[in-house]
DNA sequence: CACCCCTTTGAGAGCGCTCTCTGGCCTCCG
DNA sequence: CGGAGGCCAGAGAGCGCTCTCAAAGGGGTG
């Protein structure tokens, strides 16, 4: 802890303040204080003195008048189930965006969208100039957000790629995601290379692109899988275990699986054993997102495609203060930053 | 949606431009804008409609800086380990938070702590003046958020009864607890009731007050419970698994158990099974928190102790408003509202 | 009918900060 | 030695809002 000088009882010390305290006007102290170039050293030292001595500290709302910066950036969490904040791929976003927000010094206003009815009044808070930009989460197809977005006319970035019908209309909103039909491919790709013949595929929700591109990249290298080797669940442990017991019904000579993600990947996991099927030496498979507490735990650990989550969470924020920039440079139309993809890599244990 | 107007190209619109459009003065439009008292309905009616032509939104920096309220709260986030955000427990909580502020009005400000190097950081923001008060959750002991908070001088709610040390110092920080000691006492009554005779008990962490709690409440009913009927656990499941496989081999004989959390009972439970012992018909077991993704999963479902944690979350939030309000009433010395506890109330499942 | 009081509105002074513009001083060059 | 130019500091005008205070108008009462 820094010995932080005694507050002064009552209200906090202005700017006027130091500035008499140091002896100068008004205006050096402000310079002083948001970076001190073109002052002269010595008075830049007077008034940090002041400032030390004062307990000085910037009143954000009267910078924010002025400069129409908030230095403050919405995360919108439009998912009304209650699972959805402790998934630990929530989290771990948050996370990401949390950390790199601190490091460019903005906040990280939590809105929480209680429900279709409560679109108003997040469309009236992000158009309301409370914060420089948002954050979202594009998880369904059907999702009003984006429009909210575009009419608040708010700058925002997307975590993950978001699918919605009218995705042509209006500028795109740029997004981060990371690449899950290349991911998938290579999944497909390395039990192929260990052999096998008959690769199955569990897929995810048919309306989450990330689900949708997880399968495209399967039937990219399997441009004819044929029949019955795909089967839908929704990215629960148990959609996983009644996709493979179809699977398994439709197509009893299936020797390889590759699932949209790890949770289903663990159910299947559950029914193979159940049948008394071994993995990976009679049916191998693999995963996707690397969510440790799963991957691990299971028995054989899980082979499965990591996605950098945090990164992803902090790219979102580096992308969206590139948009800030260049509103600032050039209000208006500017040159929107793209979105971006970030790499996926094989991670091998013992189910493939 | 309501048919938002077509946003002002460019800048948003103000009270002067409102003003100019419905004839009135900046002031009268100001009285509408915040209530409408004291101006007549005629005018009311003009400035209403001025307002929503013109899509007008009020400053909130501008308000900010004359009223000295920001219309939001910080949450702090201290748990450095990944978990915690992903705890149902904190999840509920949060949520119960975000309702009850967005029923305020105000908005939440997330400040996740990164380490212990980044309390000064946390320190220098609420001392800054950007929120009008701040919640926290006090989980260990040796927590230096209190002495930040205090020292920030930042009207500020606990969730979860804090226990440092030095707590007497000062104005005490009112929080927010259920009551874990009643609770835990109806717990082990419950399992007397059942005619049980040798009740043990797995506790969690020494450093957290409300798994103290529940082990006073349990000890309340079991004055001298005999030794070797106390485990320790750490509040995770494998603890819980490994304090019940203790408890067993101090104590063959025991017929109940009380574990202090749900999470501890699943694995106590899982335990008993392989040992081949029925439950509740040869051990009766009863948990704590009503974590019901645990509670109803187990089998056999778990009777437990709840507690209504989103319920605990708003009141966290109610409790900051009238501390703030009283605070402006009469700043300084107020009359600080006390903290509250919230009733428990036994689940009965088939467990016990 | 005069006076007083209450209700409603407007004028204007800030809230604390940033930022432009002006002016003083010094240095350097012709 | 005079003028041009550069560097620094200060003066002052807002940013958009709230809130006090004064003024105006209307009604009731002595």
């Amino acid at each position: 802890m820094s010995p932080m000088p005694e507050p002064a009882p009552g209200s906090r010390p202005t700017l006027e303040a130091v500035a008499a305290r140091a002896g100068v006007s008004r205006a050096t102290v402000s310079r002083v204080v948001n970076g001190g170039a073109g002052v002269r050293q010595a008075l830049v030292e007077k008034v940090r003195e002041a400032v030390e001595e004062l307990g000085y500290v910037p009143n954000h709302a009267a910078r924010t008048l002025v400069t129409r910066r908030n230095g403050a950036v919405a995360v919108i969490i439009a998912e009304p189930e209650f699972r959805v904040f402790s998934d630990p791929f929530f989290e771990q976003q948050v996370r990401g965006i949390s950390r790199e927000l601190t490091a460019h010094d903005s906040q990280l206003v939590l809105l929480w969208v209680e429900g279709p009815g409560d679109y108003d009044r997040i469309g009236r808070y992000l158009g309301g100039g409370h914060v420089d930009g948002a954050l979202a989460f594009s998880v369904h197809d059907d999702d009003e957000l984006p429009s909210i977005i575009r009419r608040a006319q708010v700058p925002a970035v997307f975590g993950g790629r978001p699918g919605w019908p009218g995705a042509t209309a209006g500028p795109a909103v740029p997004y981060v995601d990371c690449d899950n039909r290349g991911g998938a491919r290579e999944a497909v790709r390395h039990l192929l290379s260990l052999g096998r013949e008959r690769v199955a595929h569990i897929a995810g929700p048919r309306d989450q692109t990330s689900a949708m591109d997880r399968m495209d990249g399967y039937q990219d290298v399997l441009l004819d899988a044929g029949p019955g080797l795909i089967a839908q669940g929704d990215f629960t442990e148990e959609s996983g275990a009644r996709a493979m017991a179809e699977l398994l019904e439709q197509r009893p000579d299936l020797d390889a699986v590759f699932a949209a993600n790890d949770l289903m990947a663990s159910g299947a996991l559950r029914v193979l054993r159940e049948r008394g099927l071994r993995v990976p030496e009679d049916v191998a498979l693999v995963g996707f997102d690397d969510m440790t507490s799963i991957a691990e735990a299971t028995d054989p650990p899980l082979t499965t495609v990591r996605q950098d989550i945090e990164g992803m969470g902090r790219l979102m924020v580096r992308l969206l203060m590139r948009v800030l920039n260049a509103d600032e440079a050039e209000p208006g139309a500017g040159s929107a930053p793209g979105s971006v993809i970030t790499p996926t890599e094989l991670v091998r244990r013992a189910s493939a």
